[in-house]
DNA sequence: CTGAATGCAAATCCTTTGCAAAAGT
DNA sequence: ACTTTTGCAAAGGATTTGCATTCAG
């Protein structure tokens, strides 16, 4: 599941995970499982979970200094991860003038991808 | 149901609207039509949908100039607004990069509230 | 009287859980 | 034989939908 997660450009969801591993696998796995897999997964750090307003969580591996965000287009429901160098300082300034002790940040733009604005 | 949202300093789950319906006004709402209406709201663009990350959607209203984010305490599931020039300067700045029309940006901080981290 | 709005219950969708069967050691 | 992992089905929680009823004009 971590080799599956790792080849993937963007994040995937508890059922694209299962299907994925349904055809390439010999052997399919249960959705129960893939949650429960995620889950420790997740407690380990390997796999973060994002929710970018779908109504399902999506997953993806947490890859050591890569770290990117999410566009998602409210009307093919396409997600696609962007990178911004600018975006992470100025919430790594945030997160210290914050009375909270920051661990994870998402940050998700709404909109339409370039075909369905086409 | 506006001048809920509005007297409220942040956002609200349907369950939350619908109680807080029922108690101050002289007739309660049911659920479907909490959801009814604040679908239209959102098309009208009066009422905005933010998901947190915690499994169920939140609404507030869309004041014209204020914009703000969410931090979410991931221990207790506390939601506090916060406002940030510079992050908004960034995004601005970024929805210009990135191949899409952009309408709408959430950032979401997790981690723990003071009360919970103390 | 007629069309829109509302409540209620049933249906959906995603995720979690209980438990017995299957695998691993 | 004993522990752990898995699948399946049922349970849960949020949201949506169908339909009969109530409201308003």
């Amino acid at each position: 599941m971590l080799e599956l997660l790792d080849r993937q450009r963007c994040a995937l969801s508890a059922v694209e995970i299962e299907e994925a591993l349904r055809k390439g696998g010999e052997r399919g796995v249960a959705r129960a499982s893939v949650y429960r897999i995620l889950e420790e997964l997740e407690e380990l750090r390997l796999v973060t979970r994002v929710d970018v307003g779908q109504g399902l969580a999506r997953f993806e591996a947490a890859r050591a200094g890569r770290h990117h965000h999410h566009m998602v287009c409210d009307r093919c429901g396409e997600v696609l991860p962007f990178e911004d160098p600018e975006l992470e300082r100025s919430i790594q300034r945030l997160t210290q003038r914050v009375p909270f002790s920051v661990e994870e940040h998402e940050v998700v733009l709404h909109g339409e991808c370039a075909d369905c604005s086409a």
